[in-house]
DNA sequence: CATTATTAACTAACCGGTTGGTTAATTATT
DNA sequence: AATAATTAACCAACCGGTTAGTTAATAATG
C-alpha cells in the first residue's frame, strides 16, 4: 500500500455523493467526480466495476447510514398520536439534515432508475412502519379515521416537495428555506396543518 | 415543405417534451428526439439554435398551454371557502392530466437548470393567486389562520408529490396511481386531509 | 539482516464509441 | 427562379472505460 490520509474509496463516494445529488447522473462525468476526490480517475474503475455500480454504492452507503433512523425513532415512544405528532417534529429536520439523500432519491424516483431496489430494501419497510401507526392511531380512536396509505403519502410529500423545491420557494420567499428557523416555521405549519386534519372532533363544524 | 401531417417543428417538440420529461436533459440524446420524431437530427439545428434552447422551447409552450389553467379557474368561483375545496377538486386531475409538465418541473427543479424563468413567469404568478385566496379565506374567517404560504406548499408538494412518486406507489399500491379511480381516491384524501386542518373549530379539541 | 518476490494503491496515456453540432448539396414549395 | 425544408455526410470534443506500467509497503527467503 501507499501514503494517503482518508481512504480514497470514501473520497470517492463523499464527492460521488455531493455530484450525484446536486447535478444527477447523467449529468455528472466520471472525471468531475475524480478531480472533486482529488483522485485519478482510474481510481474510479479500480474500486467501482462502472459509472452505475458507483452510483449502486453511494445509494447503498446513504441507505445504511440512515435505515433505521425512522424505526429508532418509532421505538421511542409508546402512545401512536403523540408519536405522530413527534414524529412530525423530527421528520423535517431529518430530512433538511439530509437533503443530499432526499435529491439523490428525487433523482432516481424520476429517472426510475434503481426504484425497484431502493422501495424494496428502504422505502417498503418505512412506509409498513408509518403505516402501521397510522392505523394503530385511528383503531384507538386518536386520530379520525383517514386512509393510512395516502395519509403517509401527503406527510412524506410536503415534507420532501419543500426539501426537493426549496430552491423555488428561496426565491418565493427570499430567505433560505433550509435555514434553521425556516425549518423551524415549517415543521410548525406542517404539524399545525396535519394534526388538526386528523384529530377527531367533537362535532362536525360544516359541510 | 415535403410530406407528413404534423408540422415539423411541432413533431419535434412533441419528440422533445416527451423524452425530456421522461429521461431528463442530460439523459435525452437529440439523436433520440429526432428518430422519435421521425426527422433528420439536423432538423433540430434548423429550427432551434442548440438542446438547451430546445428545452426552453418546450417549456414554453408547455407553459404557454396551461398558463392561464389556474387563474382561469380561479375566475369562476366567488366564495373563498368553497373555492379552496373546488380547487383541491381540481388540482389532481390537472396535475394528473399535464402528468409531462409536473415531471419536466420536477427534473427542472433539480437541475436548477431555468428556475428562474420558470419561476418568474409561471410559478410566481400562480403562487400569488393562491396565496391571495387563502388570505381572503381566512380574512373572511372561513379558514383558520394559517401560514398561507406553507399551506400552499403543503397542498401543491403533496400533489405533485404524488404524481412524481407515481413509479414507487405503484410498487407499494399495487394499481396505477395515476388510473382514475386512484386519482380519485387520492383526490378524496386530500381533500378530506386538507378541510379537516383548514376549517375552524367551535371548541379546541386537544392540547 | 539483507535481498527478493508479491501485492495494493496509484497514474499517465490512451482508445473507441458517442454526442452535440455543422455544412454543403438536394429537394419541395411558392 | 427564389426560397424554404430536408438530408447525408462529416467533425471535433468528449466521455466512459482500459491498459501498461510505477511506487511503496509488506511478506517471504536465505
Amino acid at each position: 500500500m501507499k501514503k494517503r490520509d482518508g481512504k480514497t474509496k470514501d473520497r470517492i463516494l463523499d464527492a460521488a455523493e455531493q455530484l450525484f445529488a446536486n447535478k444527477g447522473f447523467d449529468g455528472t462525468k466520471v472525471q468531475e467526480i475524480a478531480t472533486s476526490a482529488g483522485v485519478n480517475k482510474a481510481m474510479l474503475y479500480y474500486y467501482f466495476k462502472d459509472k452505475d455500480e458507483l452510483l449502486i454504492a453511494v445509494i447503498g452507503r446513504i441507505i445504511g447510514g440512515i435505515r433505521d433512523a425512522i424505526p429508532r425513532y418509532f421505538d421511542r415512544e409508546e402512545n401512536a398520536a403523540q408519536n405522530i405528532e413527534h414524529f412530525l417534529d423530527f421528520y423535517i429536520e431529518y430530512l433538511a439534515d439530509n437533503s443530499s439523500f432526499v435529491r439523490l432519491m428525487a433523482w432516481e424516483m424520476l429517472s426510475a432508475r434503481h426504484v425497484q431496489a431502493i422501495a424494496k430494501d428502504y422505502i417498503i419497510p418505512v412506509f409498513s412502519l408509518m403505516r402501521e401507526r397510522i392505523t394503530e392511531a385511528i383503531a384507538k380512536g386518536w386520530i379520525r379515521d383517514v386512509s393510512p396509505e395516502h395519509t403517509v403519502f401527503s406527510v412524506v410529500g410536503m415534507n420532501v416537495f419543500y426539501i426537493v423545491a426549496s430552491p423555488l420557494f428561496m426565491l418565493i420567499l427570499g430567505d433560505d428555506p433550509l435555514c434553521p428557523e425556516m425549518i423551524a416555521k415549517r415543521k410548525q405549519s406542517v404539524k399545525d396543518l396535519i394534526m388538526h386534519g386528523l384529530i377527531p372532533k367533537q362535532k362536525e363544524p360544516r359541510k
